[in-house]
DNA sequence: CATAAAACAAGAGCACTGCTCTCGTTTTGT
DNA sequence: ACAAAACGAGAGCAGTGCTCTTGTTTTATG
């Protein structure tokens, strides 16, 4: 045989592996996902998966950054598919919605609790920022063109302030304490209100998710000053 | 042996098994407990546990009902500490971010994400109602004694109405639509900030949790108008 | 009080899991 | 050409939830 082709064999059937576990993990949730039934799908040993990916959780973080890079895929189209910043902040927005909603399993492994001592490696978090991106984006475009931020946006402390600096140094230009301060609101309640639809904590509660998403976000952003 | 015995025996050893059960949780997550060695520590066979519990579900969804009653004893006694409606809000929030650090494998329980397949009895919905029944009574009493909004809270369509009644009607006299959507927002940016932190979302974006939570639900408060 | 019925505890066993180790085989680099 | 590395397959280990059988103990009934 021609020299290389272990190499490809390795790269395909690595990539073959993930696939099935991708269809085992969109069907049956992170928790049921089982290597031996993905050797049993390739018709392979158990073992010689061991070989492409060394333990079940290897194989779930490279799922994950997967998820995390479908998902920031789909928030940056939504917002892409906006004209002004308003529509950028609410395409990404139900984006993000319509993203959980399409890959229940795939948000729950993302965003839902981890699993106990797992420990998202170093090579999770630039996919997993590409949804803040979006949004730390879109705030400081608003900054930028000196929109006022919606009524009522309170003052900082000096301990907040060094407490998100982070967040506020992410964009360039730096987000200025309001805009800080609003943009960490919008994160937690868009994040808030997906997760708690997502897993059931709104039945009975509110019988429209989508008409109840959109007044939220319609009111986020006027908060945002969009 | 005298009448009696065989059914106190029972009350007993169901007991001790939800509490050997509620350690481990404590201990290792909901993921990871056991049956067999809830057995072992009780010294007793595998089997035996379910004369009591007819599956390890439903031993989690005993757990999650204890948890669930946990935490709304938890907040509701963070509210009763304020003196004023602020008060009540800033100590329910605390009540309740408070005791998710203290217990995060029940919070992954509660909230994170639900085991695949799994649909919570309708006996759990009573104990997890407790949490959106305190904050609802804050709401409704800071609009029974005629406390402004803050600025900017938009008018609601009336789909958003019908979607979200069941909500408005929970508390006597029932919420206002302005109400209604202030309320929701802080439902959601609450529960959205507790899992962001617990589970890992905010490492090396936010540095002080705790101050940041705090400015969150100043925020928060201001736009209840309280 | 005697006896049938129900509840119980214990153990063996099934099907499944993640993972390791060994043992030949095949491809690689020298 | 040959040693070294990579590989595939199978057996095996320790663990899991759960079921079934067997013998015992407590309950309820005639």
């Amino acid at each position: 045989m021609p020299p290389g082709t272990r190499a490809a064999n390795r790269s395909e059937l690595t990539q073959a592996i993930l696939a099935s576990a991708s269809v085992q993990l969109a069907e049956i949730g992170p928790a049921a996902l089982s290597v031996r039934q993905i050797a049993r799908d390739l018709e392979m040993a158990s073992s010689a998966v061991y070989r492409y990916f060394p333990s079940r959780d290897a194989l779930l973080t490279a799922l994950l950054i997967q998820a995390f890079d479908d998902l920031g895929r789909a928030v940056e189209e939504g917002a892409a598919t906006g004209a002004d910043l308003r529509d950028r902040f609410t395409g990404a927005a139900h984006a993000l919605r319509g993203w959980a909603l399409a890959h229940p399993h795939e948000y729950a492994l993302t965003y839902g609790s981890p699993v106990p001592g797992y420990a998202a490696p170093t090579e999770t978090v630039a996919s997993a920022t590409r949804v803040a991106a979006v949004l730390l984006a879109i705030v400081r475009d608003a900054q930028v063109e000196g929109r006022p931020l919606g009524a009522g946006t309170r003052q900082f402390s000096a301990a907040e302030r060094t407490a998100v600096a982070p967040i506020s140094d992410f964009v360039e230009p730096a987000l200025d304490d309001a805009h800080t301060a609003r943009a960490m609101v919008v994160w937690a309640t868009l994040f808030g209100h997906v997760s708690l639809e997502l897993f059931g904590h709104m039945n009975n509660a509110v019988l429209d998710y989508k008409e109840h998403f959109t007044t939220v976000i319609e009111q986020l952003a006027d908060d945002l000053g969009l």
